[in-house]
DNA sequence: AGGTGGACCCGAACGC
DNA sequence: TGCGTTCGGGTCCACC
C-alpha cells in the first residue's frame, strides 16, 4: 500500500522526469478517479500546462503547474504511475489514465481498485486543502518528540489509531504504524494520550527509523506497488511484525501475534510490546 | 469533540 | 472442481 515510503520514493524518481514538461493531452477513462470533477474538465485544465514542481505531502502527490494550479494525486491502495511513452499499459486493463508530454512520453496510471483520486486545486486552495488533512511531516526538522506529545496529548483513542489518523501526523498507513510501534516497543491498543515522555522518545525514534528505512528500500511491494519504471520496493523483505503472525520476533524470539485494533489487522511481539495501560 | 464503524472497490484467499 | 463468502486497505461520512 503506498504510504509515505512509497509516496515519496515514487516522487522521488518522478521528479526529474516530469518537471519541465509540457502536456499535451490527458486522457481519463474513470469518471470516480477525478470526482467532483469530470475527466473532460480535468483534461482540459491541463492540457498546455507546464510543470513545475513534484512533491510529496503525506501521501499525496503533488504535481505543481504554473500559476500555481495543483494536482493531488493519491493512490490509497492500488494506484501507481508508469512513466514511459502512450503505449504504457495499453493492454492491462486497469490503465485508467494516461498524461501525455510534448516530448512524445507519457505518465500512465494504473490502479486495480479504483480507490484513487486525482483532484484539482488553485494555487489558493492547496494549502487550507492541505492543513484541514495533514498534521505535521515526520521527516520534517520540526517535528520533533515534543511535537509528537502535543498530538497525542489528551487523546483517549488507542495509539495505533491515533497514529493512522492523519491529522495526527502525516504519512503513516497501517503498515509502518505496525513496525514503528515495534521498533518502540509500545502496544498498539494503549492510550494514546497515557504515554510517557520516554515512550513518546522512543515511538519518535521508531516512527523516523521505520519510515527512513521504507524509503531506503523504496517502499514496500506486496502486490501492486511499484516505481515508475517497473521495478519493486524490498521494504516488504525487512518486516519486523506486519503480516508475520505466528513468526519469532527479532528481538526476542517469541511468536507475532494478530489481532484487530481500530479496524485493522495489527501486528505485535506479546512479549516486547506489553500493554500498560 | 472525538472516536468508531460502514461504504466505497475488487482480487485473492478461504470455506463448503 | 466450482461456487459463494469474506477480507483488506485509506479516507470520508454518519453516527454515537
Amino acid at each position: 500500500m503506498p504510504e509515505l515510503p512509497e509516496v515519496e520514493s515514487i516522487c522521488r524518481r518522478l521528479e526529474p522526469l516530469v518537471v519541465g514538461r509540457t502536456i499535451e493531452r490527458v486522457s481519463i477513462g474513470d469518471l470516480r478517479l477525478v470526482q467532483p470533477s469530470s475527466p473532460a474538465e480535468v483534461a482540459s485544465a491541463l492540457t498546455g500546462r507546464k510543470i513545475t514542481a513534484l512533491e510529496r505531502r503525506g501521501k499525496y502527490l503533488v504535481v505543481g503547474f504554473e500559476s500555481g494550479l495543483a494536482l493531488l494525486a493519491h493512490l490509497r491502495m492500488t494506484g501507481s504511475f508508469r512513466l514511459g511513452d502512450r503505449k504504457e499499459l495499453e493492454d492491462d486493463g486497469y490503465r485508467r489514465a494516461v498524461i501525455e508530454f510534448d516530448d512524445g512520453s507519457a505518465l500512465s496510471y494504473r490502479d486495480v481498485r479504483r480507490f484513487g483520486t486525482w483532484r484539482l486545486l488553485d494555487a489558493d486552495e492547496l494549502e487550507g486543502f492541505l492543513a484541514e488533512r495533514l498534521g505535521p511531516e515526520p521527516l520534517s526538522a520540526d517535528f520533533t518528540p515534543g511535537v509528537l506529545g502535543e498530538r497525542l496529548s489528551g487523546r483517549r483513542a488507542p495509539i495505533k489509531a491515533a497514529l493512522l489518523d492523519q491529522r495526527t501526523i502525516a504519512g503513516l498507513g497501517n503498515i509502518y504504524v505496525d513496525e514503528a510501534l515495534w521498533r518502540a516497543r509500545v502496544h498498539p491498543a494503549r492510550r494514546a494520550g497515557g504515554l510517557g515522555k520516554a515512550t513518546i522518545a522512543r515511538l519518535h525514534d521508531g516512527i523516523c527509523a521505520a519510515l527512513e528505512e521504507g524509503i531506503e528500500r523504496q517502499g514496500a511491494t506486496l502486490r501492486d506497488y511499484a516505481l515508475p519504471a517497473g521495478e519493486r520496493g524490498s521494504m516488504q523483505d525487512e518486516f519486523r511484525v506486519y503480516g508475520r503472525d505466528g513468526k519469532p520476533c527479532e528481538r526476542c524470539g517469541s511468536a507475532i501475534s494478530k489481532t484487530r485494533i481500530a479496524g485493522r489487522g495489527t501486528w505485535f511481539c506479546p512479549r516486547c510490546q506489553k500493554r500498560r495501560t
